[in-house]
DNA sequence: TTTAAATAATAGTAATACTATCTTATTTAA
DNA sequence: TTAAATAAGATAGTATTACTATTATTTAAA
């Protein structure tokens, strides 16, 4: 059984919904694509509009600039992760468990076993690792934050941090932990790859190493 | 006493040596300012030269452009650091307590003790909170790092983590909890201002939050 | 079937990210 | 001391980016 995924994003981050018609799923699809390709600083809507055989005109309809666009992926990802949490803890019962099913989402890319997607699984993945904090480390974090577009991030924190709690009720930092799981994860995934002198990693486990560091980080931590 | 600080920033960076001149001094220095006042996204070589009542042609003889500049600063910062970090730690013989200075390095101002500055030490400390990963998560992290551009911020990495294995001498992945620590650092200190649900800050503590958390964290996973 | 909405086509503007050239002032080296 | 080299200032120019606006055409809904 196979079945398609899709999330209703915060109205404040678009025009209009790119979930509404063909062609503002495929700018959604294609951004994907070509910011991976790219990269954030060098992805333009005029490349975007080449790329799909449409105008400059007809994207800007649809975000009012490209981080607003980049912004929208991740609202996306980040309800798709609490999805996946949600979905993947479903009748496990050892928090221990739990929190290990956690870091193996957060380390690798999205699982094919948990829905289709119009998306480029590994292509999102890498974006989430690259670019997902410049979307707020911006001047104007305060007033974007304004409208609740960061609410999915805060809540995916907010569910692990729940895990967290339940495994080890007398912890103080159950969200600092939960939002430094989440960075941590995507920063040693890339420093790993691109500066591994700032990370273990070494040869053989660089695919498992993230995961490795984390897991015994965490357990460390909740002893 | 006091004592000026200088540092040498490795001449792949830039295309002349801000240090060799008058206006160059001044470009780093307004750069810094600037920086903090716009933030890295609207900051221009066109704005910094009108400031500084230059040209933009001076400013691009310096640096071939504004990324250039940023790593610049942010070389000069891990220098520095380091060179606080090694300064700090004299005649500190328990290594528990050399965790806990690095700890307070990374998460406070740079003190006004350890030598003067030509440069705004809370304007480079925003900067470096809020701009410094901007410089590695880019599509052309190989070719930069190919220069060593980054070898400061793995010194520092190192250095950090060379305490760590002192004193913890089993532990597995001193490089990587040096880097996470480095990182998080700056992560829970912009959290904790401008998305503080993604922590556990409270108004009371929220000054030294970032630090209570990482030394709990730190001491835990050494234990 | 009309009418409303979405898209395409086109044009235009201000700002950004540069490169190039020429002149003048300052330093240095012969 | 004078010539040569170097740095800085002044000015101009280009391609790209980041938009806004207008009109025409296609598509979908009433």
């Amino acid at each position: 059984m196979e079945f398609l995924l899709t999330f209703k994003v915060n109205e404040k981050i678009y025009l209009r919904n790119p979930e509404s018609s063909v062609l503002g799923k495929q700018i959604i699809k294609n951004a994907i694509d070509l910011i991976y390709e790219l990269g954030f600083e060098h992805f333009t809507f005029k490349k975007l509009a080449n790329e799909m055989k449409t105008t400059e005109a007809s994207i800007y309809r649809y975000f009012e600039n490209k981080h607003r666009l980049l912004l929208y992926i991740l609202n996306w990802y980040w309800l798709y992760m609490e999805f996946l949490v949600m979905f993947q803890l479903q009748n496990v019962t050892d928090t221990k468990t739990k929190l290990q099913i956690i870091i193996q989402l957060l380390t690798h890319e999205l699982p094919e076993s948990a829905g289709k997607l119009d998306y480029n699984k590994k292509f999102l993945n890498q974006i989430v690792i690259i670019e997902s904090s410049k979307v707020y480390l911006v001047k104007e974090v305060k007033e974007i934050n304004e409208n609740e577009v960061f609410k999915p991030y805060k809540d995916l924190c907010a569910k692990i941090a729940e895990v967290i709690i339940a495994y080890k009720p007398t912890y103080q930092y159950p969200k600092s932990l939960s939002s430094t799981l989440i960075e941590t994860a995507h920063q040693q995934q890339f420093f790993s790859v691109h500066l591994p002198k700032l990370t273990n990693v070494n040869p053989e486990n660089s695919k498992e190493f993230t995961s490795q560091f984390l897991e015994d980080l965490l357990f460390k931590i909740l002893l």
